[in-house]
RNA sequence: UGCCCGAUGGUGUAAUGGCAACACAUCUGGUUUUGGUCCAGACAUUCUAGGUUCGAGUCCUAGUCGGGUAACCA
């Protein structure tokens, strides 16, 4: 349309863009996003459905799913279905639907069609030998002593290896192209190995298999994509992609490689999170520690966020780590535009307001979200019995330490000014009870007389108040890389103990007694809350954290050490 | 040891041969009944050496550093 003005694309779309400047494929734009059925999505992939959907919008095409399902052994249907939840949780529906499992036979009349021309030739050798045989980096490799079967011989082999007449690695089908390449994946590459398997598609049907570069390209090609984004360490197999395409002389997608996404203290691995599930190091594949779009979700991150992030972390060939804090950023700016603001007291301490009747209430209006005007308000109970956060109160305080002290007054948000008169404790001598006075002339929150109080700390009705078990998570890996792991260790030795803290005695306002699993909330001043979509009881409400807020204060003592 | 790819503030990206910019992070200050949000500001950048050009982050050559790569995985 407008081509002259000059928008900032990043690498690819700027091809894809050219590409249909020029008429390219009729100017067509048809992408897919290529899941092999082996595992949960994580946050890695989401950047990829984000960029493959998102050039199909953004230039009027069309994006596939497809399940690139060639290995029967690891691949299942639960993972199938997962897979189509998160893409669709994230936003985004596909034009269709295909499994590599599709073109089984299609795949096999073409493997036919280059065994026919000479380009493909049936190996005895073993997983060994063919390793010996390739060669190295320094090494040219050697011909297969089965390379120059007859075609006729050929063609009678792979028929038979179809029909189940050999065991699981005793031939292969390879494809005859140069042994002396520098690039290893046209060293005869295998075409199909058979596996007496079950798939979880074509049951027994088959026992050969098609590998990888064999079965992508093709499935691209008989789809009619266009452009075949896929992530870096698939570079050298390009050579290969194009090669099959050109010997079969059929539509050619041009593939396009990216750098995948790398996140501070995050383990991408999808070998590994396999292993931290099957380990029992996590709950399962939606952990809300995990960085699968599972996790994220049931830990009460929002489509939005996710995609927010995938656009800000941009796409280029080069190998980049993205600062976590860049994701908390993304999830912290939708969160408090809409997330209503209610009180949870992680770990609650009483306070006894002495000169407040027993027995009596008031209830006090407070908003629903200052970021949205029509959010609206709602009232919450106020009495003699309160709760407040532990660590709103200090008895040593440091001079920065705003909050409650002995002698000291803050305000109640929302209500009033509280002055701690008493400290009580037990026999182990832990702060049990503090006893109080509240200044009833403060119910606006400010002294007729005008004093001033530095800070405003939350509190609930210790009689309204509902029990809760709160979740705090933490980043899975206190590594900024973990896959950086040190001599003598373990990658799994470097897991964050404290990356779930659970919170027993938490204390929330009764009005989420309504909440539904996976509604999110700002608790105030402590962070964003979901409603844990497995584990909440209407009887026993499980919250999981978020994100905290940004922490001012808790950075300052941090940094500050523990004197002062 | 070959081959392929890459390199811009602390981090992630932009600049399409013409004033190196945006965001995050960090730090100041202001506003605030959330130590949140919001607002203002500060900090800080083209790997090296040559070359082409009136002009190079961008093009060329070489080097350096980093990544990938030798499954019958994807």
């Amino acid at each position: 349309m407008n081509e002259s003005e000059h928008k900032s694309l990043d690498f690819i779309r700027q091809r894809v863009s050219d590409d249909v400047a020029n008429g390219k494929n009729d100017g067509r734009v048809h992408t897919r996003f290529p899941p092999e059925p082996n595992g949960y999505l994580h946050i890695g992939h989401a950047k990829s459905i984000c960029l493959n959907f998102g050039l199909a919008e953004e230039f009027g095409g069309k994006c596939n799913l497809r399940f690139d399902d060639t290995n029967p052994e690891k691949e299942d249907t639960e993972f199938v279905d997962s897979i189509r939840e998160d893409i669709r949780w994230l936003g985004f529906e596909w034009d269709a639907e295909f499994f590599a499992s599709d073109y089984f036979e299609k795949l096999y009349l073409w493997a036919i069609e280059l065994i026919k021309q000479g380009k493909a030739y049936v190996c005895d050798q073993t997983v060994e030998e063919v390793r010996e045989y390739r060669g190295g980096w320094d090494k040219p490799g050697k011909n297969s002593p089965y390379r120059d079967r007859t075609v006729e011989e050929n063609l009678d082999l792979f028929s038979r290896m179809k029909n189940g007449e050999f065991a699981d690695g005793e031939k292969t089908l390879r494809a005859k192209i140069d042994m002396n390449s520098d690039n290893m994946n046209l060293r005869d590459p295998a075409m199909y190995r058979i596996r007496h398997a079950t798939h979880h598609r074509t049951g027994d049907q088959w026992c050969i298999y098609p590998n990888y570069d064999w079965a992508h390209g093709q499935s691209d090609s008989i789809e009619g994509i266009t452009h075949s984004v896929c992530t870096l360490e698939f570079e050298q197999h390009r050579p290969l992609y194009d090669w099959y395409i050109g010997q079969l002389e059929v539509h050619h997608p041009q593939q396009i490689e990216f750098a995948k996404l790398v996140i501070s203290n995050t383990m991408m691995s999808k070998r590994k999170l396999t292993e931290l599930v099957s380990g029992g190091f996590v709950e399962g594949w939606d952990d809300p520690r995990m960085p699968t779009i599972s996790g994220f979700r049931r830990r009460g991150f929002t489509p939005e966020s996710i995609r927010s992030f995938a656009k800000r972390v941009g796409i280029t060939k080069h190998n980049s780590t993205t600062d976590i804090a860049l994701l908390n950023l993304c999830i912290r700016e939708h969160l408090n535009r809409v997330a209503p603001r209610v009180t949870g007291v992680l770990d609650p301490l009483k306070v006894v307001i002495e000169n407040y009747p027993e027995d009596e209430f008031e209830m006090r209006v407070t908003g629903i979200n200052p970021e949205d005007e029509n959010a609206g308000t709602r009232e919450v109970p106020f009495g003699r019995e309160l709760y407040i956060e532990r660590s709103d109160f200090m008895e040593d305080a440091p001079k920065k330490f705003f909050r409650l002290t002995v002698g000291g007054e803050v305000r109640l948000r929302n209500a009033f000014f509280l002055k701690c008169n008493e400290v009580v404790k037990d026999e182990k001598g832990e702060i049990v009870e503090l006893r109080c006075t509240y200044d009833p002339e403060t119910s606006g929150g400010k002294a007729p007389d005008g004093r001033k109080v530095k800070g405003t700390i939350h509190w609930i009705s210790a009689k309204h108040a509902i029990d809760a078990e709160v979740r705090l998570y933490d980043v899975m890996f206190e590594n900024e890389n973990p896959a950086d792991v040190p001599d003598g260790k373990d990658w799994k030795d470097l897991i964050n103990p404290n990356a779930l803290v659970v919170m027993q005695n938490a204390k929330v306002e009764p009005i989420l007694a309504d909440a539904n699993a996976g509604d999110s909330f700002q608790f105030v001043r402590n962070g964003y809350f979901c409603v844990d979509s497995k584990d909440s009881q209407p009887e026993k409400l499980v919250f999981n954290r978020t994100v905290t807020l940004k922490d001012a204060w808790s950075k300052q003592q941090k940094k500050g050490g523990k004197g002062s």
